[in-house]
DNA sequence: TTGAAAAGCGGAGCGACGCTCCGTATCGTG
DNA sequence: CACGATACGGAGCGTCGCTCCGCTTTTCAA
């Protein structure tokens, strides 16, 4: 269950309606999104697809399983970002462009971020997903900068990228939110600092 | 609508049995929350408390306020506990002293920190209530830190403690996730370092 | 071309949710 | 005690995610 179970994508040949209807939900759905939200009803996607409801679960069996499959195309973008690098400067200016590029996407995507850590029923299918396609480049980042001496070593990838997507959290409901200005402060908590003044490193569990 | 208009507390006298009912909702609710935490149904509230639906609804007038009465005693002694100040240190470690016990409260209520920045219709009454009681607080310690050369000018308190809040979210859900370790990596953002290597101060748009 | 089996489709329906409404029970005062 | 004011209870409404099965469409061998 973990390399190749898409439902999307062309796989074997499947009836001709199949792949049509498939394609018309994928195009709704991101539409319905956009209009109303990650949180949109099925409903309003099946109406918006001129498909019944059942089309939609026979595709997807979760409403989690059709987030990400719309927005599959743009994940991957993400995750092959990257390696176009195309301002490259120190390993860590490098981090922090790609770490913006996620925050761009996460924000532009009403509801995605809540979506992301939500503890409703399913939608550990989105979470793994992302975690699975961009955890590994974010983990390649972070040891670069390490490498490089322009970050901390005691910071897992697993945890940065939960924060910097929980971070995102509230930015349409909560207008007065400055979700970048701190994703800027985790990213200057985590550039390798000469330790000044007071208690750093606190490693009490 | 911002000073004295809550709904529980001793007000103006009453019937004896609706103070009696009042009791016996929180405490219903406060016993539900740690069994099932914050998202309990409304229904299961009813049914621990021996009282009915419609009862709850005239004392709270939706979920959300009644959440917010359950935890109004535990906000108050987090917004008194800095006067307390046992163990003072340097500002910026009483500042983070203080983050940790704000943190220690949210993640041991299941479900708070998701629920203080959902978009869920009526629950902004339980962020405002939060924000109203312990943002001066947090601004408070912040400024003081601030003046004493500790930390950084230009983060306001209210990013600072939604931050706080959302980088809480999914603590029970991704056991993985080390929520604490990425406050941590915030607060050494927070601190004032000298700036050595790579871009600071971000203040592009 | 044809016709029946295989494959896919549609939407009524289920259970759960937050919240409302109003007939009924309870309180407290004269 | 009696009666008006007040509060209670829970059936019911609208909405949600998701399922189930009778019906339609596609396919392909004859």
């Amino acid at each position: 269950m973990s390399t190749a179970d898409t439902p999307s994508a062309s796989a074997g040949r499947k009836r001709a309606d199949v792949r049509r209807n498939e394609q018309k939900l994928l195009d709704a759905a991101a539409a319905v999104f956009v209009r109303m939200g990650i949180d949109a009803p099925v409903r309003e996607i099946a109406a918006e697809s001129g498909l019944g409801m059942g089309t939609i679960y026979r595709h997807f069996p979760t409403r989690a399983d059709l987030v990400v499959a719309v927005f599959r195309h743009q994940v991957d973008a993400l995750a092959a970002a990257v390696d176009a690098a195309p301002t490259a400067g120190t390993p860590y200016e490098v981090l922090r462009q790609w770490v913006h590029q996620f925050v761009d996407f996460l924000v532009t995507k009403h509801g995605l971020a809540e979506a992301l850590h939500s503890d409703q029923a399913g939608f550990e299918s989105l979470h793994n997903e992302f975690v699975e396609r961009l955890m590994p480049v974010l983990d390649q980042l972070l040891k670069a900068s390490t490498a490089a001496g322009y970050t901390r070593s005691d910071v897992r990838a697993y945890d940065f990228m939960l924060a910097i997507g929980n971070l995102c959290i509230g930015v349409e409901n909560f207008p007065d939110y400055q979700a970048r200005r701190m994703i800027d402060l985790l990213l200057a908590g985590l550039a390798r600092t000469a330790p000044a003044s007071t208690g750093e490193e606190p490693e009490q569990p």
